[in-house]
RNA sequence: CGGAGCGGACCAGGUGAUCGUCGGCUUCUUUAACUGUCCCGAGCUUCGGUUCGGGGGAAGAAAGAGCGGGAGGAAAGUCCGAGCUCCAAAGGACAGAAUGCCGGUUAAUGGCCGGUGGGGGCGACCCCGAGGAAAGUGCCACAGAGAAUGAACCGCCUUGGCCAAUCACAUACCCACCGAGCAGCCUUCGGCUCUCGGCGGACUACGGGGUUGCACAAGGUAAGGGUGAAAAGGCGAGGUAAGAGCUCACCGGGUCGGCGGUAACGUCGAUCGCUAGGCAAACCCCAUUCGGAGCAAGACGAAAUAGGGAGGCGUUCGAGGGCGGUCCGCCCGAGCCUCCGGGUAGCGUCGCUCGAGGCGUGCGGUAACGCGCGUCCUAGAUGAAUGAUCACCACCCGCAUCCCGGCAACGGGUGCGGGAACAGGACUCGGCUUACGGUCCCUCCGACCU
RNA sequence: GCGGGAGUAACUCAGUGGUAGAGUGCAACCUUGCCAAGGUUGACGUCGAGAGUUCGAAUCUCUUCUCCCGCU
């Protein structure tokens, strides 16, 4: 029963464990990753390392960027509260083994959930794919440089 | 009803459902791998301890459950002022910066309140960095005669010069007329000539006088013109050759005194060579204030550690540093600086939310504000929390013309669609400024009706 | 969060109270058979915005907007 509660949470929920909290890792997907471009975003993605790292959660780690040409402090805040709310509601559209940054581009502040929701399902091929790329090219990516 | 005083006060959509986020509390479940603690056994020991194994217990921790919280009037800009923290203490001088009518208020301010003065508006009301220009230095372009130890271009006036023009007057000459004559001539009436007097006219000459003119000279003048943003108190009268504070009245200004006011200042009176422009948001002077940095302040902890080589300076005669404007003074002080080649970390906890706090109320004060009483606890994140979806209600706009009222404009209902401002805590307060949706109240002006 | 700086022609910059300038670029013409270079001429400005001081503001003062840099 407690398994069962705590998978159906886990679908829906947004823990800190499936979050990138500092800013080495986020320089690590920005500078190692592959990049999908969309109307109003740029998808990095970065596969983690298969190798050991038994405590790694099961589940992808999504981190939003959102920089100052966006718009003001209100309009930042809501395009990364969009974004997560996405991720929370439909976690298939990203790979379980894989660090994300959505980076925020111009525009982005006018976009309410549907719209974004819709652009990053038009992008989940793409960003399986980079995923399926980067592993082939470097079956053992840069854990160690850190 | 319309416009205004950008006068004051208030609100910042609400309710429910599902999922999600941040930290707090409960100690209700679960876990026993982690940390710490207690007990037992064994080893080592410098007898202080320490390592390994087992167990208890449930403190921390992790996951879950429950409970109750979670952005603003500007949270913003960072323009001022403080608290707090560190720099040994926060000392002196200079430099530098800020402020600048007066009084009050406050922890403090450049804020706020009240008053004074000035300006704007018919008014309600609004605006003002508003000390000093005979301490000194500087600037005032162009134009204009002159722009600051006061100036003469035109004009006005006086005197002189040169002539010229003109006017009036008087005298002489001339002409005409009238009268007189003891003068002369002609044939009478009478006429002519001459002389004298009167009146009128014309013209020239000289004389003096007036007026006007002059690329003239010497002076007087600051009324007027013109230039300019600004021209040496304003305006009127007297006065004068023309003028002028030269004199006088009024206004303005300076000084002195009385009165009112805590004061800024106001008011009254006397007095005056009214003679000295403006700019200090130009330098500056005067008065007052200011030590510097800022929660990335700072404190504790974890992890890691290492120190070496070369050169220079120095050990109480003191290198270097605190000290981040300079100097003095004070303090620390045996290491410090440069180069070469390396290592580690860019993490956690505290600071961190009870405070010059909010709300209500009474009293004092014109007010800002202060004092008392009661009551409430109301975010503490750190790639950074308040969201998403749906439904209903309330507000605004548009469309439909389906229904009702009305001749109509239109109003009400119904349905559909859209909108709902500015904007997100980052140590905390007090202000200021800027952005912005709406509601209400007060006051003023205008129009209409009674 | 704190501290500092900048904004003038299309671009890079001068101008520190008195008519807004230089270089590059742009346009036209001359030169050349053509191009480049060269020469002549010309256009080009809300001095980031709004108030204030002043007779007069790109310049001085205040407010505001945008951009840049530094501090862990």
């Amino acid at each position: 029963m407690p398994a069962a509660r705590a998978a159906g949470l886990s679908v829906c929920g947004f823990p800190r464990t499936e979050r990138l909290l500092r800013r080495g890792q986020y320089l690590r997907v920005q500078n190692g990753g592959r990049r999908v471009h969309t109307a109003h975003f740029v998808i990095l993605v970065l596969p983690r390392g298969v190798q050991g790292d038994a405590q790694g959660p099961a589940t992808a780690r999504i981190g939003v960027t959102v920089g100052k040409r966006v718009g003001n402090a209100v309009r930042r805040n809501r395009v990364k509260r969009v974004v997560r709310e996405v991720y929370r509601t439909s976690k298939t559209l990203f790979p379980t083994d894989c660090d994300v940054v959505l980076v925020a581009r111009l525009g982005a502040d006018r976009l309410d959930y549907g719209a974004v929701k819709a652009e990053v399902e038009r992008a989940r091929d793409a960003i399986f794919e980079a995923r399926t790329k980067a592993l082939a090219r470097d079956p053992r990516p840069p854990q160690s440089s850190l």
